[in-house]
DNA sequence: AACTCGGGGCT
DNA sequence: AGCCCAGAGTT
């Protein structure tokens, strides 16, 4: 992407995080936002973490909005509020593994890094008809030297890393490669043996769980609701939700003023459900059923020890699943 | 080395 | 339904 125009070392480190599993099309608007709302390093230093999250909220992999918090501390204490130069520094930030120093050393500071993402496999691994499990750290090792040897003689890497990662992009394509019209095919060793749709290889195919997650979300005639951050090591962590009760069996109103009563919530009046929503919510590793309970009350007396009650929901970061709801129930939403 | 972390687009 | 995406951190 157009990333060649930007030189500040700030916007390509955010765009670069952005972009970690991520399309274009997907993360452009983010990082608009991102910057527009965090400008630099000692702003974003200062931010909140729900404040990151919030910006952060429906694209996904959260850590990476956290860890941008972090390091943005780090840089702020320790380098001055300055963008460090030096590989081993860029790469010692959390959330900055080896392809994202690489890049930001060489597209903000010319270093000769070489960057290694799926694209860059994809094409020395076709070009050296390395048909060996792409994901092992046996396979990119031999790849990384390979990168490491062509580095050595290349002239501006910033351009060499563009230059790849672009043609895998959009010549050396996952599916339907355009061998026929490709400058490079006559060196090419995977088309030579005609295994360029064998290669990569992977090995490992995951496996999907199936969770059921039931959310009740309690409201009273003020418009409070019960929300919680989610702490724990696990998909969504720092996102808000809804009361949760991981669980396969039926719930019914017996089974929701159970929970209630469980979580030492203390509520005036009989509690109605008075809407029963499901969702189901596929991703790469697990597949959520997500069940949300609409309840109502007269009045949320006691939030209980792990609740939040509050009447105002915006500014809080929710999981798409659970953003979802709330656009489809937006008469009681006040985003 | 194997697992886990989201969401969306494409076939 | 399966695969992939300008990957990184944890176990």
């Amino acid at each position: 992407m157009p990333w060649l125009e930007i030189k500040d070392p700030y916007k390509i480190w955010i765009s670069e995080i952005i972009l970690q599993q991520t399309r274009v099309a997907q993360g452009w608007d983010y990082y608009l936002r991102f910057i527009e709302k965090f400008p630099s390093i000692d702003i974003l230093a200062f931010a909140k973490e729900d404040e990151v999250l919030k910006v952060w909220e429906g694209l996904g992999y959260y850590t990476r909005a956290r860890n941008l918090l972090k390091a943005a501390k780090i840089i702020f204490k320790d380098h001055n509020a300055i963008f460090p130069k030096d590989y081993e520094k860029i790469l010692a930030l959390p959330g900055i593994g080896p392809y994202t120093a690489a890049a930001i050393s060489s597209f903000a500071y010319g270093l000769p890094y070489p960057v290694l993402d799926g694209n860059v496999l994809r094409v020395i691994s076709r070009y050296t008809a390395n048909d060996q499990d792409i994901l092992s750290s046996k396979t990119k090792k031999i790849i990384e030297n390979y990168l490491n040897e062509l580095m050595q003689e290349v002239k501006d890497p910033a351009i060499f890393n563009q230059a790849i990662m672009n043609f895998g992009a959009m010549q050396c394509t996952p599916r339907n490669p355009g061998c026929e019209s490709c400058q490079m095919s006559k060196h090419c060793m995977a088309f030579k043996e005609g295994l360029v749709e064998q290669i990569p290889f992977k090995l490992k195919k995951v496996k999907k769980k199936v969770r059921t997650l039931n959310f009740i979300d309690l409201i009273d005639n003020r418009g409070n609701r019960l929300i919680n951050k989610r702490t724990e090591k696990d998909i969504w962590m720092g996102l808000y939700q809804f009361l949760l009760l991981e669980s396969n069996i039926k719930f019914s109103i017996l089974e929701i003023e159970e929970t209630i009563i469980s979580n030492e919530i203390k509520t005036k009046g009989k509690l109605t459900l008075v809407k029963q929503n499901e969702y189901r919510h596929e991703l790469t590793h697990q597949t959520i059923k997500g069940k949300i309970f609409t309840v109502r009350c007269k009045e949320i007396i006691n939030a209980g020890p792990k609740m939040i009650k509050t009447n105002s929901l915006s500014g809080y970061p929710f999981p798409k699943l659970l953003d979802l709801y709330l656009q489809d129930n937006h008469d009681n939403y006040d985003k």
